[in-house]
DNA sequence: GCAAAAGTGTTAATGCTACACCCATGT
DNA sequence: ACATGGGTGTAGCATTAACACTTTTGC
């Protein structure tokens, strides 16, 4: 490889000088229903992991970024546009996928439960799983999936690793960026708030310094609307300042 | 690419299936001196940016996982290993190479004095740079960096927008994590911990409390002895539990 | 003694937790 | 009336910020 000139060049510059891994970005598309931290995975048909589920992902192609080839993934796999989605991590390890070299890019999704729904009718494929990841699992250790059911299944390649990741990243970013809005529909409660942010920490919280934690953050408009329907004192709806206007 | 039987096959299996985008590491090398954040460019000698400064960077082979990758780099462009390093994020714009389709997973590495000055020396296609991030950076803004005397230069490709996005993290983890020490040498006084965390911050702390707040974590160990050689009362040296033996 | 920076003590403000209590609704 | 969960007030605790002050060294 002929370098001329400077010892160190500063990169081997072509690289069909080199065999090239693939990269795919899997995705995990996170809800949280009842009180329970919920994910959307695929069942594989074939080796390898036969029979075990997998988070839906794809092929990166030549002409589309990151995040186009994430949004084009959610779009095939669950139908679906418009969501939030932040990309999570990149793992590589060599042994990742016994048939090829692959580095996956993992994102993460989340959506509401209106979301969730159409997503799970739409594709025939997705099936819903709760996510276990015990409190301090500090190093983002891998979570663990059961059906509704309360069946535990394996997942696939690295992919305890990913949604463990995920978990952690939803954890760590819950107080000092709206995520937690994002697993609501437009208006809801703050009941439902806490909620989503009790499954995702998985711990239980304190009503009142949770609502004034909120309510002093200057992110919640009060709608003038209430919850319906209920047999107690109805809660009013707030709606997030921010995004999805 | 014969779908058969289900509507949504899992995955198109083979990537050979595609052109495939090449993937790349890229190094953020940074340290904190005399109360500066600073970091370690390459010149590029050809173009595209021919003349502008990149992090250090190579292919990720076929044969090595993305950490593996990202130490490699660090020994051939820096002549050194036993760094803490994390992945920071993956950059995957199409047109971020004019070139060719590349994706870099970027990586951030933190040099003590010491070793940022060894990797000085020993590489001579290296040089030290100072780097500016505005306080509230909010999104991971670019970066901007400066020449020791002052001089602003130009980042090539998405460089400035990684770098930016390293000292976010950096920002981010310095409560919560040993970052702050990885910075420093094995035996450090409170006064230089607070400045690795003022220059990172870009802010200027209160003395008693971050003395007393560093002490309150229990992750340092008071060594009985003092700095010599200067003018004023010597401060006693402290040992990081943990981390570096 | 003086300058400079290390290191300590005190107080005030802030934020969070816990608990008690009242409010509004359906049955 | 009562059960249920929504919503509010208050007091206590822990953490942090600000400032004043004392200590130790070299000159």
């Amino acid at each position: 490889m002929g370098a001329k000139g400077k010892v160190e060049t500063y990169e081997d510059d072509d690289p069909r000088a080199y065999e090239q891994p693939s990269v795919t970005v899997d995705l995990a598309l996170v809800s949280v229903r009842g009180g329970r931290l919920q994910v959307l995975l695929i069942r594989r048909d074939r080796p390898p992991y036969d029979g075990g589920w997998a988070l839906p992902g794809g092929f990166v192609r030549i002409d589309e970024s990151l995040d186009q080839a994430a949004q084009r993934v959610l779009r095939d796999k669950a139908r679906m546009s418009g969501v939030f989605m932040e990309q999570l991590y990149s793992f590589g390890a060599v042994d990742r996928d016994p048939r090829w070299r692959v580095i996956t890019v993992a994102y993460y999704a989340l959506l509401d439960e209106q979301r969730f729904e159409q997503a799970l009718a739409a594709a025939d494929d997705l099936a819903l799983f709760e996510v276990i990841v015990p409190w301090p699992g500090e190093e983002g250790g891998p979570a663990k999936v059961r059906t509704p059911e309360g069946k535990g299944e394996e997942l696939a390649f690295d992919h305890a690793e990913v949604l463990g990741m995920a978990v952690k990243r939803l954890r760590g970013k819950l107080d000092y960026s709206p995520v937690g809005f994002e697993l609501l529909p437009k208006e809801f409660t703050l009941r439902q708030l806490q909620e989503v942010h009790e499954a995702i920490l998985n711990v239980s919280l304190n009503k009142p310094a949770f609502r004034r934690k909120m309510l002093d953050k200057r992110l919640l408009q009060p709608t003038g609307k209430f919850e319906t329907g209920v047999t107690y004192r109805p809660a009013e709806l707030y709606r997030f300042i921010g995004r999805k206007g």
